[in-house]
DNA sequence: CTTGGTATATTGCAGGTCTA
DNA sequence: TAGACCTGCAATATACCAAG
C-alpha cells in the first residue's frame, strides 16, 4: 500500500508546510506567519493544534476553525514560536473526536513527562467506536508523517543534553546534534555524509537548500547532484546517498564545518558539532 | 571600471588509519 | 597486508573589496 503525501504549499518567504495525506491535512508553521496561515483553507477547519515553545507545549482543539484559536493564543501566550495543526481535509471532524484527540495527546505528553501549558487534560466526552477508530487512524497518520517526512518526534524529550553518547566519552569521532537528533561517527566526512543524507532527503529542509543542489555533478559549492564525480586523477569525490543522489564529500574537516554552518544558516536551525 | 592586494575556497596528494 | 577510507596540507583558484 502506497501512501500519497502531497505537499501543497511551500514558499520561501515563510516557513509553512502543508501535507495532505488523505484524508488528513497537516500544517507546520512558524508563529510569525500567522497572517499567511489565516489565508490557508486548511486553517479554517476543525482540528487539533499543538503550540511549540522552547520548553513547553500546548495542546488544543478547535471544533470550529483552528485559525480562530491560534489568533487567540497569539494574544494570550507569548512563549510559543511554532505550531503544528491537523484536521480532516473535508472538515468532517466532530467534537467527540477533537475532544478525544486532544485528551489523548495531552495524556501522552504527560506520560512522557513533557511540560505542558495546558491546565486540564481536556474533555472526556462520549465517543462512539467508529469515530474513535477514525480518530486514532488520523493520529497515527499524523505521527507517522511528522516522524518520517519532517522527522519531528512529537514525544521526543528534547532537553536530553545530559545523555552523553558513549563514543564521546571515549574521545572518538564526531558528534552532531540537529533538530533533536544526534549522530555519532568516527570521521568528519562520515558524519557530514550522514547528516546531509538526513537533511537532503527531507522535503521540508530540502526546499530551503536548493542553492546547494545541481542537476549535474556535485561540486564543492553545489555539493548535492545527480551524478557521481571523479577527479581527473580518478579520485572519487562523491558518495551516493540513499535517494540516489550524490554528495560531494572530499572535504577537509574545516571545510565540512563550513558546510554545516552554511546549511544551518540556510535552514535557520542550529547544527551542533563537536569533534573530539 | 580597473587594479592590486587580501581573504576565502577548492583541489587532490601524501601519508595516516582501519578492516577484511 | 592490500585496498579502502580519512585527514591535513600546500598549491592553486576564486571572491571580495578598497583605492585610483
Amino acid at each position: 500500500m502506497t501512501k500519497h503525501i502531497f505537499i501543497s504549499k511551500e514558499g520561501n518567504d515563510n516557513s509553512i508546510s502543508v501535507f495532505n495525506i488523505e484524508p488528513v491535512v497537516i500544517v507546520i508553521a512558524d508563529r510569525k506567519d500567522l497572517s499567511t496561515i489565516s489565508k490557508l483553507e486548511e486553517a479554517h477547519i476543525p482540528g487539533i493544534y499543538i503550540l511549540l515553545g522552547e520548553d513547553k507545549r500546548y495542546v488544543g482543539q478547535a471544533s470550529g476553525e483552528i485559525i480562530n484559536r491560534l489568533l487567540q493564543h497569539d494574544k494570550n501566550k507569548d512563549w510559543w514560536h511554532k505550531v503544528i495543526f491537523f484536521g480532516r481535509e473535508d472538515g468532517h471532524l466532530d467534537k467527540s473526536q477533537t475532544d478525544y484527540l486532544e485528551n489523548k495527546l495531552i495524556t501522552k505528553f504527560n506520560d512522557m513527562g513533557l511540560p505542558l501549558d495546558n491546565g486540564t487534560a481536556g474533555n472526556l466526552s462520549y465517543i462512539d467506536k467508529l469515530s474513535k477508530s477514525k480518530a486514532n487512524e488520523m493520529l497515527s497518520i499524523v505521527e507517522d508523517t511528522l516522524l518520517n517526512v519532517v522527522n519531528l518526534d512529537l514525544f521526543e524529550v528534547e532537553d536530553d543534553v545530559q545523555a552523553v553518547d558513549p563514543l564521546i566519552e571515549e574521545n572518538l569521532g564526531v558528534y552532531i546534534r540537529f533538530n533533536g537528533q544526534s549522530f555519532t561517527q568516527n570521521s568528519a566526512r562520515k558524519a557530514y555524509g550522514q547528516l546531509m543524507e538526513y537533511i537532503f532527503t527531507k522535503p521540508i529542509y530540502r526546499e530551503k537548500l536548493s542553492q546547494f543542489i545541481t542537476d549535474g555533478k556535485p561540486t564543492t559549492v553545489e555539493f548535492v547532484g545527480q551524478f557521481e564525480k571523479i577527479s581527473d586523477r580518478g579520485v572519487k569525490l562523491t558518495r551516493e546517498l540513499k535517494n540516489g543522489e550524490h554528495l560531494y564529500v572530499n572535504f577537509s574537516r574545516s571545510a565540512i564545518e563550513n558546510k554545516f554552518n552554511l546549511v544551518a544558516d540556510q535552514l535557520g536551525m542550529p547544527i551542533e558539532v563537536s569533534f573530539s
